[in-house]
DNA sequence: AAAATTTTGCAACTTTGTTGCAAACTCTTA
DNA sequence: TAAGAGTTTGCAACAAAGTTGCAAAATTTT
């Protein structure tokens, strides 16, 4: 829906334009990752290239989407969930990264498990990326 | 030691070149994580930008060192452990990258948990990295 | 030591990401 | 609802990261 792509950006204090409303319906609607690439291919030649890397980086500062660590060095994004704000992301899920068809999911439902480091090493963040067959293939 | 790369090479059926044996110790004396580009750097101009990617592709093939997924978009490569072989790796320990000192430790005595996924999710490999302060932060 | 094989370095190119700036757009306020 | 202030966009130019083909150099085999 359009009005939540707005709701959205206006929650955020940010101006809505055409590319940000476009690339955040482009999250809603597919409700999986995406990489700057799929965003230029999906969204043809509407946007500056300039733009939607501007527009995904404003986008993870106002905790709108979040990143996910890959083990090829490409870059994902996916929706946040509704605690994120500013400069704080809560994000405690893992993903899965299907080695067949190479969708990227935010498995919600399954939260981080502890792990107990050896002595002298503090946790901030911890990320867990599983691989594998996807429900789909 | 010098003869600790010559026999890793010889042993995987690697030419023994200048460049595969002085990156190779270069793993061997530093003891964690490289990127490309800490290599270029600490060799000076020795080696030409296309032999060490090339260098690094081969190891990382023939299981003499293996990728660190990270958050930003940057490749890290580690030392395997001895288990693993031409195209079977067989790491089952976490990653830890210090938010500080950006140093990247494979904790090797710390297994990767389990995770139970959803069903139809088939896991086939799980990335656990945490980051943090290390222990000389 | 020569021949066969492999690796290297170079050049040229592609892809990915960054920056400055004027023009276009969005928001505010009267 | 129109002008002005502020923000965002697209372009150009650049920098960094990664890839490919190929001849020359090095390594391994015989
Ligand atoms: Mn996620
Ligand atoms: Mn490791
Ligand atoms: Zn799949
Ligand atoms: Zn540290």
């Amino acid at each position: 829906m359009s009005n939540l792509a707005y709701e959205v950006l206006k929650r955020n204090q940010l101006s809505v334009t055409e590319s940000r409303k476009q690339i955040l319906e482009l999250f809603y609607e597919r409700n999986n990752a995406l990489e700057h690439n799929d965003i230029e291919r999906i969204t043809g030649e509407k946007f500056d290239r300039v733009t939607i890397y501007r527009t995904l980086q404003t986008f993870v500062e106002k905790g709108i989407i979040h990143t996910i660590p890959t083990a090829d060095n490409s870059v994902r994004y996916a929706l946040c969930k509704d605690e994120c704000t500013e400069g704080h992301h809560h994000d405690n899920h893992i993903h899965f990264i299907c080695n067949q068809c190479s969708t990227t999911y935010c498995l919600e439902a399954v939260s981080v498990p502890e792990v107990l480091l050896p002595k002298g090493f503090q946790p901030q963040l911890i990320e867990v990326v599983v691989s594998g067959k996807c429900k789909n293939c």
